[in-house]
DNA sequence: ATCAGGATTGGCT
DNA sequence: GCCAATCCTGATT
């Protein structure tokens, strides 16, 4: 099933880590979609966090209501996409750094340009160059097509590896702001992961 | 108007 | 392990 708001409205921490284990998917010209099996969490007066000096141009979607998505680039290639989380306006947001390839594959192979499932998706820019999600979808609900975040049934007899089970928690990856905060969440035993 | 730098990745040493 | 690619935002002049 579809994640509803209630779900995204809680806090932040405990939303990043009840998203391992479900289902991003993506519908535009064909579907794909994946596992989360990796996640970081941005708060509010996180200076780490993209909304830490208020609302621009940029970050506004990390300020908009919860259950969307914000999407923003990064180093002028790559995309990434976070969910936001929390009580609107508080800029809090989930980065989804890692997926485990469950739809699509074919399709992932083609955009990513390899055959190795391992490799699809095992980081943040990776991930969306394998469902094809790009800029235009920031903003969007993840209630709906194009985009949408469904709970860890939604595929009957399917489970992303290591899950449920243990949830690791380690500081974030390529910040230098609050860098010493372990907002990091990842499935314990995933080879899906970008790091260990 | 100008400029430094970033929630990354892939290729080369 | 190191480094270039690449571009837009936000801060500064």
């Amino acid at each position: 099933m579809i994640l509803s708001p209630a779900f995204y409205e809680r806090d932040t921490v405990t939303v990043a880590k009840d998203l391992l284990g479900c289902l991003l998917v993506h519908q535009e010209e064909a579907t794909t979609a994946g596992w989360i099996v990796e996640v970081e969490a941005y708060l509010q007066g996180d200076p780490a966090a993209h909304s830490y000096r208020g609302e621009t141009k940029r970050n506004s979607a990390m300020f908009g209501p919860p259950g969307h998505a914000y999407v923003y680039r990064i180093y002028g290639l790559h995309s990434c996409v976070n969910v936001v989380t929390g009580q609107e306006g508080a800029g809090e947001a989930v980065l989804v750094r890692a997926l485990e390839p469950a739809i699509g594959i074919d399709r992932m192979q083609a955009r990513r340009g390899m055959n190795d499932p391992a490799s699809f998706a095992s980081g943040p820019g990776k991930l969306t160059q394998a469902l094809g999600i790009t800029m235009d979808l920031n903003g969007t609900s993840l209630y709906d097509v194009p985009l949408q975040v469904r709970s860890p049934d939604s595929l009957p007899g399917r489970r992303p590896e290591g899950f449920p089970g243990e949830i690791v928690q380690t500081t974030r990856i390529g910040i230098t702001k609050a860098a010493d905060l372990p907002l990091r969440f990842y499935l314990k035993g995933s080879q899906y992961v970008s790091r260990r």
